[in-house]
RNA sequence: UGCCCUGUAGCUCAAUUGGCAGAGCGCCUGGCUCUGGACCAGGAGGUUUCAGGUUCGAAUCCUGGCGGGGCAACCA
C-alpha cells in the first residue's frame, strides 16, 4: 500500500514558524482552534482543526481549544458539548487548556477602559443606521459621529453605565477611535461593544455588554500567549485591527494572525445557513444525516476520523481559494478501509436464480474467508447455499453490451467463493420482467477444489434465498447535482442522494457481529449498521460509506480519440494603465522606459538618487541596477539608511559599465555593500582575489560534474537543453558560488559539445 | 472604483529561496486476481495567467496587463 503521508507537510505556515523558532522569536509555539458554539463542527472544521492540533503536536507546543462565545444570542451550551465531542472523535487532545472567550470579559472590559483613558475608544449613542451610513463606502470615506470628541472622563462613566444596565438594547455602543478616512473599512471606528440584555448560557446575567470578535479575539489570544493565530482567509482585512487594538495595550510579546484558505468540496454545502435550511426543512435527516459534511454526518456515514485527517494533511494549507473534488475524500475512506474490513456478501437488488440440477432441501455449507489473498488476514465465516438463490439484478443482461463481464443468456459465471453456474432459461412475468433465472450449477467447480477448465464470464456476488437475512440498504450520493449551487439551493440539491434498497437481503454470518463492524460489500464498497437507527426497526439499516471504485466504464468507453486543442495565442497590444500627469512628466524629463522608470518614480527618495547616481554613470545602466537590484533589495530600508549614497553606487555601476567586474560580481559586492561602507571597487578586488577562474582548475570539476550525473548527459545529449542550467548550478555549489557564472556556462556548454558530438 | 489576498498538469499541492518544472488524486494502457476492487508496472497530461524587462540562467526578481477571491453586520 502507497503511504502518501509520509513526508511532513511543508506549507507557508510551517515555514513562518520554522523561521520563528530558527530565530528565537518562540522557544514554543502556542495555537488555538476557536469555535464558535452556535452550530455543528462541519469538514471544514475538520481541516482547521487538523492544521493546529497537527501543528502543536510536530513542534511539540500546544494547541488550546477556545470556544468564542461573544454572542449570547446563538449560542448554546449543547454545541460545546457537540464540538467537544467531534474533536475528541477526530482524536485531538487539549487538556487542561479548554478555554471560553467569555471568561476573559472581566480582562476585556478593563483594558477597553485602558483605551477609553488613552482617548482611542469613545462611546457613540448614534442610531444602528446612522453608524453604517456614516461609514462610508469602500471608494468614499465616512463621517465622524457627533460623539466621537467625548472626553475619556465622559467616555469613561458612560461606559461603565452601560455595563452597569442602565440603558437598553442598541441604545449606545463602544467604539475604537481610528481613522474614518482609512482605507481599509475595518479600520472606519470599529464597534468594541454593544448592549444585548440576553441570558449568555455560561455567565447567565451577569454580563449585558458584549465584546464584538475583532475587540475580543486578539486579546484572548493575548490571555492564552498563543504565539500564531491561525484563521480563514476571511479574516485577512481585520489583521490590522488586530494588531492595532494589541498595539494599542502594548502588548508584548504578542500573537500574530496568518490566515489561509478554507476548505470547499464540490458537490456540498458548507455555508452554515444552508445547512441549517436542510435540516429545517427537514430534507435530510437532521445534523448528523450522512450525506451532510458535517463531522456527525460522516460520522454516520460510517467514516473513521483517520480517513479525514488524512484527507485534511493531503489538501494542504496555502492561501489560494480552492475547492477539493471529493473522489479524494472517498480515495482516504477507500484506503483506511481496505484492511479493516472483511468481505461479505449482501445482494440489494435481488434476482431469484433456482439452481434446477440441485437436489431439493439439500443444503451445503461453504467456508469462506473474511479476506482475499493480498490482505494477510485470516478468518472464515460459514456461507450456506441450497437450490434458491439470490443475485444482483443488475448482474444478468438477456442483451449484454461489449464487455458485459456478468451473467447472460446460457452465458457461465462463477458464485464468489462457490460454484460455476450457467444461466439455462430466464422466466418472465405478463409484462416481460425477468422475474426468476434458472441455472445449472457445474459440479467440481467449488471455489478452492476446481477441477474443471472452465472460463467464466466473470465472478458474481450471491446469497441464499432461504438462509440469508433481510436488510434495508441506504446509498448515498451526493447533495448537489452540480459541483456548486447555482442561484437556487433548492433547484441544485441532488433528487436522488439517498437510494433506499428495501429488498436487500444479506448472508447470515452478520447476526451477531458488533454493531460497529464495518464490512465490504463485495462489488459494491463499504458499509456498516446506521447506528442511530439500530433499535427501531427489526430489519437492519445498512449505510452505504463509500462505494467500490468503478471501472466498468473502461472497456466499453469510446472516447480515446479526443480532440486535443491546440493553444491559440491571444495577439493584442496590452493595454496599459493611464499614468498621472507626475509620473508622465517624469518619465518624459528623465527619458527612461516606463518598466524601469515606473519602479524608480514608486519608491521614496529614488528619483533623487537616481539623478545624482545618473550624473557620474550611464543613465540606462544605473536605471536597470536600481529598479532590479537595488530598490527591491531594500525591504524595510530606506535608501537614506544605507551605509552608501548615490555617488557610491555610481562607481560601482561604473565597474560594471567598464567590465572590471562581471554582473554576478557586481550584485554580490552590492550585497556586500549594504552592510559595510567599503568603497565599490575596493570591495571588488578582493571579492575578485577569492574567485577561482582559473581553467586548469575549474575544467577537472567539470568532468567531475558530468561523470556523476553521466544520464544527465546522455538526456542533455537527447536534447534535453535544461540540464545545462543544473550542471552550471552543480559546479558553482562545489565552490562554494566563487566563480563566474559566465565562465562557467561557456566552459561546460564546450565539454558538453565535445562529449556528445 | 479604494484597500488587501491570489493565479504552476483535469483537481489539490511541491520545487532546497535565481540552477533538472515534480508528487498525490483522477484518467489511460498492460500485468495479476475467484471483487470491473486491491496490488504491481508503465503512459498521457505544462508556453508555470499574459506581455515586456534584468540575468550566462527566471515559476522564482522588476514593470504593466488580464482573471479569481475577500472587506462597507450592534455576526464570528
Amino acid at each position: 500500500m502507497k503511504n502518501s503521508q509520509t513526508s511532513t507537510p511543508s506549507d507557508f505556515i510551517r515555514t513562518i514558524i520554522n523561521k520563528d523558532l530558527a530565530s528565537g522569536r518562540h522557544k514554543k509555539i502556542i495555537v488555538r482552534f476557536p469555535p464558535e458554539p452556535n452550530g455543528f463542527l462541519h469538514i471544514g472544521h475538520a481541516k482547521s482543526s487538523t492544521l493546529n492540533f497537527g501543528l502543536a503536536s510536530e513542534y511539540g507546543g500546544r494547541c488550546h481549544l477556545r470556544f468564542d462565545d461573544t454572542n449570547p444570542e446563538t449560542e448554546d451550551q449543547s454545541y460545546v458539548d457537540a464540538i467537544k465531542n467531534d474533536l475528541r472523535w477526530l482524536g485531538f487532545d487539549w487538556g487542561e487548556h479548554e478555554y471560553y472567550a467569555s471568561d476573559y470579559f472581566e480582562t476585556l472590559y478593563e483594558w477597553a477602559c485602558i483605551l477609553i483613558n488613552k482617548g482611542l475608544a469613545y462611546v457613540d449613542d448614534s442610531h444602528e443606521n446612522v453608524i453604517r451610513l456614516t461609514r462610508g463606502t469602500v471608494t468614499t470615506p465616512g463621517v465622524h459621529s457627533r460623539f466621537r470628541d467625548r472626553s475619556p472622563e465622559e467616555n469613561f462613566e458612560l461606559f461603565q453605565a452601560m455595563r452597569e444596565g442602565e440603558f437598553a438594547d442598541g441604545a449606545c455602543v463602544l467604539r475604537a477611535k481610528i481613522d474614518m478616512a482609512h482605507p481599509n473599512m475595518k479600520m472606519r471606528d470599529p464597534l468594541m461593544y454593544r448592549i444585548r440584555h440576553t441570558t449568555h448560557y455560561r455567565h447567565g446575567d451577569q454580563w449585558c455588554i458584549y465584546p464584538f470578535y475583532d475587540w475580543a479575539h486578539g486579546q484572548s489570544d493575548a490571555i492564552e500567549s498563543v504565539t500564531h493565530s491561525i484563521c480563514t482567509l476571511e479574516f485577512s482585512t481585520n489583521r490590522i485591527l488586530y494588531d492595532w487594538y494589541l498595539d494599542a495595550l502594548d502588548i508584548n510579546p504578542r500573537p500574530r494572525q496568518y490566515e489561509f484558505a478554507r476548505l470547499n468540496l464540490d458537490y456540498n454545502i458548507t455555508s452554515k445557513r444552508q445547512l441549517i435550511a436542510l435540516v429545517q426543512e427537514h430534507v435530510v435527516d437532521g445534523w448528523s444525516d450522512p450525506r451532510m459534511p458535517t463531522l456527525a454526518g460522516l460520522r454516520r456515514r460510517g467514516i473513521r476520523s483517520k480517513a479525514i485527517r488524512s484527507f485534511c494533511q493531503s489538501v494542504g494549507t496555502t492561501r489560494v481559494d480552492s475547492t477539493h473534488d471529493p473522489v479524494l475524500l472517498d480515495h482516504f475512506i477507500r484506503e483506511d478501509l481496505n484492511h479493516l474490513a472483511p468481505r461479505i456478501h449482501c445482494v440489494q437488488d435481488p434476482l431469484p436464480v433456482t439452481l434446477t440440477n440441485w437436489p431439493e432441501n439439500h443444503v451445503e455449507k461453504l467456508t469462506a474467508s473474511y479476506w482475499p489473498h493480498e490482505i494477510p488476514k485470516e478468518g472464515t465465516r460459514e456461507l450456506p447455499i441450497s437450490r434458491e438463490l439470490l443475485i444482483e439484478r443488475k448482474d444478468f443482461s438477456e442483451t449484454p453490451s461489449k464487455g458485459f463481464r456478468r451473467l447472460t443468456p446460457n452465458g457461465i459465471v462463477r458464485l464468489r467463493q462457490g460454484y460455476i453456474i450457467r444461466c439455462t432459461s430466464v422466466e418472465k412475468d405478463g409484462q416481460g420482467h425477468i422475474i426468476r433465472l434458472l441455472c445449472e450449477y457445474i459440479d467440481g467447480t467449488l471455489s478452492g477444489e476446481n477441477t474443471s477448465s472452465l472460463k467464466p464470464q466473470g465472478t458474481i456476488h450471491w446469497v441464499d434465498a432461504i438462509h440469508s437475512l433481510p436488510v434495508i440498504v441506504r446509498v448515498y450520493d451526493r447533495l448537489l447535482s452540480d459541483t456548486s449551487i447555482d442561484e437556487d439551493l433548492w433547484t441544485s440539491l441532488n433528487p436522488i442522494s439517498l437510494v433506499e434498497h428495501r429488498h436487500a437481503r444479506i448472508e447470515p454470518s452478520v447476526a451477531d457481529d458488533l454493531s460497529d463492524q464495518r464490512y465490504q460489500f463485495v462489488r459494491l464498497g463499504y458499509y456498516w449498521r446506521d447506528p442511530e437507527s439500530m433499535d427501531q426497526s427489526s430489519t437492519p439499516i445498512f449505510n452505504c460509506i463509500v462505494p467500490l471504485r468503478d471501472s466498468s466504464h473502461k472497456s466499453t468507453s469510446d472516447h480515446s480519440n479526443e480532440i486535443k486543442q491546440t493553444p491559440k495565442k491571444i495577439e493584442s497590444s496590452t493595454p496599459q494603465r493611464t499614468l498621472t500627469t507626475l509620473e508622465k512628466q517624469w518619465l518624459q524629463r528623465s527619458g527612461l522606459p516606463r518598466s524601469t522608470g515606473l519602479a524608480i518614480y514608486a519608491v521614496d527618495g529614488a528619483i533623487e538618487f537616481f539623478q545624482a547616481a545618473a550624473s557620474s554613470a550611464p543613465r540606462v545602466s544605473v536605471s536597470n541596477w536600481m529598479a532590479n537590484h537595488l530598490l527591491p533589495a531594500l525591504n524595510e530600508r530606506k535608501l537614506s539608511d544605507l551605509p552608501f549614497g548615490p555617488y557610491q553606487f555610481a562607481e560601482l555601476i561604473q565597474l560594471a559599465d567598464n567590465e572590471v567586474g562581471t554582473a554576478h560580481e557586481i550584485r554580490m559586492v552590492l550585497k556586500l555593500m549594504f552592510d559595510s561602507n567599503v568603497p565599490p571597487a575596493q570591495l571588488l578586488s578582493d571579492l575578485q582575489d577569492s574567485m577561482i577562474d582559473d581553467p586548469e582548475i575549474i575544467k577537472p570539476l567539470i568532468s567531475d560534474v558530468l561523470n556523476e550525473f553521466s544520464d544527465r548527459v546522455t538526456a542533455y545529449a537527447n536534447g534535453k537543453v535544461g540540464l545545462i542550467g543544473f550542471f552550471v548550478g552543480q559546479v558553482i555549489k562545489r565552490v562554494d558560488g566563487n566563480v563566474n557564472p559566465k565562465q562557467i556556462q561557456e566552459l561546460v556548454s564546450e565539454e558538453l559539445a565535445r562529449i556528445t558530438s
